[in-house]
DNA sequence: GAATTTATTTTGACTACTCAAAATAGCGGG
DNA sequence: CCCGCTATTTTGAGTAGTCAAAATAAATTC
């Protein structure tokens, strides 16, 4: 059985791909996990004596299949369990990714299957994340962001790539959860600012890095 | 915070003080935590430098107040995720012990607080053990057992204190479950045998060590 | 009351993970 | 082509928890 501090590794790794496509830098799982780069140079090597990652020498480092299919499963308990927090126990959606983060590593496949069953098997979390299949599917679409879709055009918010507390309660004091509607009346890449226009509501002015953490479909 | 190696330490040395009620012997808690004497005589001077325990050398260990305390902060989301387990998520009440000795050591006070409203406020996990309230009361009643009530008389059986799977589906399979009715026709100390009578059931043979760890009370 | 058994403690060593700080590699600019 | 910057790796050391096996203390037996 994987330790609490592999599961980590390779659940951090998982999502540090997306963004990357390709290696992912040293430097970057070290940030992300809080740890200085030595330690993760030393695990790294260690992960990949025991098959679960490909370590490139001052380049970076990738899953392996079986690393991937360990990630997906850390990662589906962490979305199923941020789900049930919401939906069951009425959490606000700002808590529960650090509730998640402990309880990932500490249930059972049977109980997780049960809260699946309880929840309706539901496929994305309450940020819009997708929630990777029991078989280690993990259906995630190229979703423009706010800060990348055609002005002017209504658009409905899918998802918030962004698990800060701080951020989440911002996002919801200005109606941004998925599922809402808004439209970007103006973009200035000079300033750095995105301008979003949701019904019923004033324009609201969005950092470019903010915006870009904002996924959108075209609405309708 | 606590470990969950400290967690576990405290958690099985309130459970064994019950037992034992005064000192508990090394010999007890190694067993209990399945790990060499030496082991639990060098974490339990690390507790007791941290004033979780005290040990008396030889002889064997006490919570502090302090160390209680936790230990019922311990017992409390395991009892209270035991709970859960079965009465939400319905699983089997011989499965659940496995799976919140994990959750016990991964839930947050904040998350705890929500299931014990949903669950109602419950004061007995599936098995019947007392949860300990938020403030760390455990109003743990002195039961009679099957192997120490009164001959031929009518009782309910409140509580079972033996979380082992197997026991468990064997007590269900007689319908020996907390609230049953039964009745000790027999009791043979010479063979370690007691005969229990359940209405409506054929006369059940216990072991005199299966039949302690049945509590009952009077019926009616 | 010595001898033996049993429980406990000590000692030395190991694993998994971590940090701090020094060494090194690979890059971009001049 | 060399210089310096940045990312990465190495080295040395520390913490938490564990085991195996030897040493010791206490209790039991004869």
């Amino acid at each position: 059985m994987p330790s609490v501090t592999v599961e980590n590794y390779l659940k951090h790794l998982l999502l540090l791909a997306e963004e990357t496509d390709g290696l992912v830098p040293m430097g970057a799982l070290s940030a992300a996990l809080a740890v200085v780069p030595g330690t993760v140079t030393t695990m790294v090597k260690s992960l990949a004596a025991d098959g679960l990652v490909v370590h490139r020498p001052r380049q970076g480092v990738k899953l392996t299949a079986a690393g991937r299919r360990l990630a997906l499963g850390v990662l589906r308990k962490h979305r199923l369990v941020e789900t049930f927090l919401v939906q069951v126990l009425k959490m606000h959606w700002s808590a529960v990714n650090a509730e998640a983060e402990q309880l990932e590593h500490a249930i059972s496949d049977a109980v997780l299957d049960r809260l699946d069953a309880l929840l309706g098997h539901p496929s994305t979390d309450p940020h819009g994340d997708p929630i990777p299949s029991r078989l280690g599917k993990l259906h995630s679409q190229v979703y423009a962001t706010l800060a990348t879709c055609p002005l002017a055009r209504p658009v409905r918010l899918v998802r918030i790539t962004e698990q800060s507390a701080e951020f989440l309660q911002f996002a919801e004091l200005h109606g941004l959860l998925p599922g809402a509607s808004a439209r970007v009346t103006d973009r200035n890449l000079a300033a750095g600012l995105v301008t979003v226009q949701r019904p019923r509501g004033r324009p609201l002015a969005l950092s470019l890095a903010a915006a870009g953490r904002i996924l959108v479909e075209p609405s309708r």
